[in-house]
DNA sequence: CGACACTATTGATCTATATCAAGTCCTGCT
DNA sequence: AGCAGGACTTGATATAGATCAATAGTGTCG
C-alpha cells in the first residue's frame, strides 16, 4: 500500500502538471488517485461519456479522436508518458468530446474530478498550472487548425517530422513515428494513401530516408523549405 | 473618475468571465484596467506581437484570425460583448498567435497580465473560472477542427446557421450575420464564392430565405438534416 | 517455418472545393 | 441624384486530395 502510494508520487511528479506541486499536496493528490494499466486497444472512454477524473499517463500511447457518424474518424492528438488526457471536459464536468484508446500497453492514473478541483482550490500554485497547461492546449489547437486550413498535405507532413524530429534533440539520429503511419496520417489530416504518396515525394528529393517507422533526416534544410 | 471606475466595473461585471467575482476583488481589477474604444478596422494586435493584457469586449465586434504568409488568413472566432480576447496567450506569456481587428467601432477594457494572474492568484473562485473559460475554449476548438475535418462545407453553414438562431432563441424571426459575409465564409474554412454557392442551395430547397447579412430559418427540421 | 492478417504502397479515377473571370448589386459619399 | 468602390453572385475551369482497387511487404502466432 505504501509502495503504491510511491509509485503514484513517483508518477505525478513526473508528469508535466503536477511537476511543480509542494510535496505535501502530490502526496495527497496521490493518495486519491488509481492506478490503471491496459492492454493495447482498450478504450478509456468514449466520446459522449462522462469520465470520472483526469487520466495521466504514466507509461504507454494513448490516442485521443473524435468520430463522426459515418465511421470516419479523426486522431487528434497523441499523449505518451508525463501528458494528461481529457483537462477540459473534466473541469467542465461536461461528456467528452473525443475518444480515448491505447495505443501500446499503458499504465494510467486516474485523478477524480473532485480531487483535482479541490487541490486547484486551496493551491493556487497548482490552479495556475492547469490555467498554463489549457492555454498551452488551446495555442496548440489554434495552430492545428491553422496548418490544416491554411498549409498543403506536403507542408504539414515536412512540418510534423521537424517537430518529433526537434523535440528528439538530435538531428541525423533516425527519429521513430509514435504511432503506426495511417493513425500519423488521421493525425495530420491526410488519407493513408496520401500521407504515404508525401512520403515518398520526401524520400525521391532526397530529404528523408524511410525504414518503416523509423525516419532519417537527410537534409533538414530542405524539409524546413519544404514546410511552408 | 470615480465615474470612470463605476462604468469599468459595470462592463466587467457583464463580462462572463467576471460575473462571478466578489465585488471587491472586481473593483480591485476595474482599477487596473484601463477602457479604450477602437474605430472599426484597426488592429488591437498581430500575429506575433507580445501583448500587454487581457482585452473585454464591452460593446463593438472583434474579429481573431491567423495570417500566413502567403497573404492567405483564417478567421478563427467573432468576439462580441461580454466577450474577451487572447487569454491563453496573455497568462502564458508568449507572442500572440493570432491576429485581433476591429469588424465596428468598439470599446474595451484591457486587463494588464500581472493584475489578471494576481487576482487568479489570490481568489481561487476566479481562477476556477478561468480555468473553466479556457476548457470552453478547448472544447470549441476541437468541435472546430471536427466540424472541418469531417463535415462537409454544406453541413458547417447548415450548423453555423442552427447555432446563431440557437444562440439567437427565437426561430422565424431572421437572424442576422455577426459579419459580411466574407468574413463568415473564412470562420467557417470556405471559399466566399463556395459560401455563397451553399447558402443558394439552401435557398432553393426552401430551407431558409436571405436578404443581405439577415437571415430566415424557413425549414428548421431541413436544416438539422442537412447539419450532418 | 509457413500462413494469416494487418499495414503500407502504387496506380487509376473521381470529386469537393478552390480559383479565375465577369458581371450585378448595394452603399456610402460628394 | 449620381458615381465609385466594395460586396456578392454566377459561371467556367482547375486541382489537391479522396476514393477505389489491387498488390506487396511484414510481423506474429501456432
Amino acid at each position: 500500500m505504501v509502495k503504491h502510494e510511491h509509485e503514484s508520487t513517483a508518477a505525478l511528479r513526473r508528469a508535466a502538471l503536477f511537476r511543480a506541486l509542494a510535496p505535501a499536496a502530490l502526496t495527497r493528490l496521490a493518495l486519491k488517485a488509481t492506478a490503471l494499466s491496459l492492454p493495447r486497444g482498450k478504450h478509456l472512454y468514449r466520446s459522449g461519456e462522462r469520465c470520472a477524473g483526469l487520466y495521466t499517463v504514466v507509461n504507454g500511447r494513448v490516442m485521443l479522436s473524435i468520430g463522426a457518424p459515418r465511421g470516419a474518424s479523426k486522431v487528434i492528438e497523441l499523449i505518451g508518458p508525463g501528458g494528461h488526457i481529457g483537462l477540459a471536459a473534466v473541469v467542465l464536468g461536461v461528456p467528452e468530446t473525443v475518444t480515448a484508446e491505447t495505443l501500446a500497453d499503458s499504465t494510467l492514473l486516474l485523478i477524480p474530478r473532485e480531487a483535482l478541483l479541490a487541490c486547484a482550490a486551496d493551491n493556487s500554485e497548482f490552479a495556475l498550472q492547469l490555467i498554463a497547461a489549457l492555454s498551452r492546449q488551446v495555442c496548440g489547437l489554434i495552430s492545428d487548425i491553422e496548418a490544416f486550413s491554411l498549409r498543403s498535405g506536403r507542408e504539414r507532413v515536412a512540418n510534423y517530422l521537424l517537430q518529433i524530429a526537434a523535440a528528439d534533440g538530435e538531428w541525423a539520429r533516425p527519429i521513430t513515428l509514435p504511432a503506426k503511419k495511417s493513425v500519423i496520417a488521421s493525425r495530420l489530416s491526410l488519407t493513408p494513401e496520401y500521407f504515404s504518396r508525401m512520403l515518398h515525394e520526401l524520400i525521391a528529393t532526397g530529404t528523408i530516408a524511410v525504414d518503416g517507422r523509423r525516419i532519417t533526416v537527410l537534409d533538414p534544410n530542405r524539409l524546413r523549405g519544404t514546410s511552408h
